[in-house]
DNA sequence: TTGTTATAACTGTTATTACAATTTTTAAAT
DNA sequence: ATTTAAAAATTGTAATAACAGTTATAACAA
């Protein structure tokens, strides 16, 4: 199938349908940057993967291409979506929107453990980057901005803010191990993050969630196109 | 199966899976309010309907409850979500912000024919509202707001705020029939809406987008805690 | 009448199979 | 070697049936 993760069998439990743990695991290959780019999908050999019938890994595959983080290619074959300049600056649009709104209702809720916590991740992200662990940078990195994001207890607009995440995650690891030495200046927003948090400066958070996401345009597309197109 | 809305067969081509046709059915009935909060849409009947197997209305269905639209209820069966004051308040600050970006973006862009049309359709909606036709209302409201947002030419933007307007359908409704003569305040918002078209002035046009939808948020209350709970 | 238990009906999920369309491969002809 | 055409393999979709829960109904007991 070659998705680039490790696939073992799921389980049939009463708990949670097969289709939903299938959907876990595909959520988290696009995120992490495990699949590229324009690859196919086909259903026979992912459920074979999973030891499944067709059924579970359609619906969460289809689920996928709801979510705008797969697209059903013209003769029906699901892919990886391809990037556009355009989809790429209408995503973070929407992303500084969204972020921005979630960072500023988290302000006046989140935790002190919480922001302690994010703290700690900036510290995790650099660590992970130094040992060009992208893996682990990839998950701090989800971690620290979904921290703040539950902590405005939106449910729909965490639901948004993460399909867009979806959107941009494999594109997102081929940004960082291109132009990884850039990544300092993210990390500035982060830092600010933090410290708006701190002081309870709702408009302080905002604003550098909102430069976060901006800054991310850049970054990602010397991800997207490595030669400079 | 009492959706209340007429059904008919839906045929096998090439050109559109069956899943989709229904999706498109089960849409208009959610944004025509055709059913209530709380119903029950069990997929046998509707299949029965339709005069399909289960599988494509399972993947309508499904796609409906990915999109928030529908709920999978404990004990899994696929219902109409009830309207909490929280999740219409969340719902209205996200759709603020999106219909306030997509109005801003397509202000410049927007024909001139497109600004006709959007003139007419507020002479439409009175028309509808005097003889009591809430389904042509909607339809038209639907119009008038989608004409606008569709003219910034952001797709994923715009797959968005449908997303949002399909949430609240089925409330928007119960509003119209239970506070009919409020509608007047909402026709302010877009003829300002069309004036500041005309005039290509983005942030008229993106403000009263905003308090158009802000506005709607105590106009659903209404509809949906008539009592005045 | 009320509470409990067994039975039946109904729910979405999953597996299997068949299908129609597309893509790839293979073979033949130029 | 290149082009064309036929055949095989591969794709997602859809129908059917079996499954495992849940809910409703009915029968029985107190």
């Amino acid at each position: 199938m070659q998705t680039g993760a490790t696939l073992t069998k799921v389980k049939r439990s009463a708990s949670e349908p097969l289709r939903d743990q299938i959907l876990q695991r595909c959520r988290m290959m696009l995120m992490a940057g495990h699949v590229v780019p324009g690859q196919k999908l086909p259903l026979r050999p992912l459920a074979e993967e999973f030891d499944t019938s067709l059924m579970p890994v359609r619906d969460a595959l289809n689920r996928l291409v709801a979510d705008g983080a797969l697209e059903l290619s013209s003769s029906r074959t699901i892919r990886v979506p391809d990037m556009s300049d355009e989809r790429l600056i209408e995503l973070h649009e929407i992303r500084r929107s969204l972020e921005g709104l979630a960072a500023e209702y988290a302000t006046p809720h989140i935790s002190v453990s919480s922001i302690d916590r994010m703290q700690e991740l900036i510290g995790e992200m650099a660590e992970a980057l130094k040992v060009d662990d992208f893996d682990t940078y990839i998950a701090r990195h989800f971690s620290f901005h979904f921290t703040l994001y539950a902590a405005a207890e939106r449910e729909t607009l965490l639901g948004l803010i993460d399909r867009l995440w979806l959107q941009v995650g494999p594109y997102f690891r081929q940004g960082i191990e291109q132009a990884k030495t850039a990544c300092e200046n993210p990390n500035v927003a982060h830092i600010k993050i933090v410290a708006g948090l701190k002081a309870r400066d709702s408009t302080m958070v905002r604003t550098s969630v909102e430069y976060d996401v901006f800054s991310a345009v850049d970054f990602l597309r010397t991800g997207i196109w490595p030669k400079g197109q």
